[in-house]
DNA sequence: ACCGCCGATACCCGCGGGGTATTGCTGCCC
DNA sequence: GGGCAGCAATACCCCGCGGGTATCGGCGGT
């Protein structure tokens, strides 16, 4: 097989419309139904369902659009650590959650540039559920995650700190200066339900709660009673002065993480790893 | 990049040879030439060092090697998944090391086999260090793993069971009935070397000890007082009469992990992992 | 019943991947 | 030191295949 033909079976997959994958990829419509039938052929199994007012995936195209969709990270992968390693000045990325994990970030950085031998790092903030993938595809070398929100498969490992949480309130709101909350407690405020991120797809799950991106407009909304958040206690110094926190009981324990796409420990990653775990 | 290319230069990178690695492919020699040229104009870095009388890997080269063979693997194993999607009787392949986990493998057979729903399993016992391949391009769904002697990077695992280990040794010999030994008597027992394992690349590593490749051959061999060997407390079930074994008291402990490629949750998949981890 | 949408088919073209023949370089051996 | 052998690169040719346009066939909606 072919990246051109897996390329096509996912345009394919994805819109569930020949004229539009084709539009997508640059081509007309006629070669890529040939294509995939020819994918078909030679696979002997029917990928897709086609009527000619719709077109579904059968469960062996379900199969290889996920298979497809790992292998063609892995050949993007391969040629962008290709050209990364041609370069002449080779700097480590690092790709973090916007606003998550400052300080230890921080902590990270200057403990790595003191080794002997440390190299560039270029830290990239990037909005949630992004990371694994740019891990996986070439574009970073190395994540630092949370457990147990972000998903480590297939992904190497260390565990770096480990910290309960706390809930963000409007100022002023009633439970301001409690000694502590449950989630029970959190899950029955009024008019207050909790935010709704997107899914490593791009949509979002359906709920009373507002859409949210990014942390600056999660506070900003905080701050506007229009919600509240959960999160880990390390994000306590980075508050604004319109909300609070009050500490929560019941939360599960958050465990910061540092990731790297497995078989990839350059020099470079494994001092940077070293030195996180050092901490 | 097409996958093409990858297999053409995963070729020349490892016979270190256009004219072998042509031959290899089936193709001729300039049609090679031109394509690994090609690649590297793409890529913008120099791959190979040509001479006249020999060709070397550069270090992008070497990073491209290590690349390309995982997302060559990636795409066989997207191939092979979706070949058996298509099949009507889906059964689970699962690989096992020759001898080992024996006991084990039975009582999580018979747990899963009673589970409603459960499909037919495949049972592939394989050499060392070959397990990992096979999940990785898709000839095995799952694998019984013993840390930390097997690498289980980028895959899922769950643990199943935790174990000591014991020293096999020929019958008759002194430490016959010794209430326990320990790793530096092993190392220097008069005549009887610890034996060299193949490692990832079918290769083995300098020492005094004798070759071995599997189970039954390294128990031939201690029974002619060859060697000696350090295995799992299970195996004991497993020995022969013409061996016998003193538990070894400073061996690190052995976990048997039941691990399968990370995204592939396929229902018959998670109901095995799931009858694994309430054996 | 007709129109419009969409995937499949028919047919053509040009590029690029592959082949053979040859060159050019270099280490080796007599 | 000159000739030879081995190997990658170059030159040149050809055909298969990937891609394009035109058209068909089937089906749903109005």
């Amino acid at each position: 097989m072919e990246t051109r033909e897996l390329r096509y079976f996912v345009a394919v997959a994805e819109e569930l419309h020949f004229g539009r994958a084709a539009r997508r990829l640059g081509i007309a419509q006629p070669p890529l139904s040939r294509a995939i039938q020819q994918l078909e052929r030679r696979l002997g199994a029917e990928l897709l369902e086609r009527t000619s007012r719709s077109v579904t995936l059968t469960e062996p195209g379900a199969v290889l659009l996920r298979e497809a969709r790992a292998a063609l990270d892995a050949v993007e992968a391969a040629e962008r650590r290709t050209r990364r390693a041609a370069m002449p000045n080779q700097a480590l990325v690092l790709v973090a959650k916007a606003g998550a994990a400052g300080e230890l970030l921080a902590k990270l950085l200057d403990a790595y540039a003191a080794e002997p031998g440390a190299v560039e790092v270029d830290v990239q903030l990037c909005g949630i559920a992004e990371q694994e993938r740019m891990l996986r595809d070439g574009r970073a070398d190395v994540a630092l995650l949370h457990r147990p929100f972000d998903s480590t498969v297939g992904l190497d490992t260390e565990e770096l700190s480990t910290e309960g949480q706390i809930v963000v309130l409007p100022a002023g709101h009633p439970l301001t200066g409690s000694p502590g909350v449950r989630r029970a407690d959190i899950a029955a405020l009024p008019g207050l339900p909790l935010p709704r991120w997107p899914t490593a797809d791009g949509t979002y799950p359906d709920g009373p709660g507002p859409e949210v991106r990014d942390h600056a407009q999660l506070m900003q909304l905080i701050a506007l009673s229009r919600t509240v958040a959960i999160v880990p206690e390390s994000a306590r110094t980075q508050l604004r002065g319109d909300v609070v926190a009050v500490p929560l009981l019941d939360a599960p324990l958050v465990t910061t993480v540092i990731a790297w796409p497995p078989h990839s420990r350059s020099r470079a990653l494994a001092g940077l790893v070293r030195a996180a775990t050092r901490l």
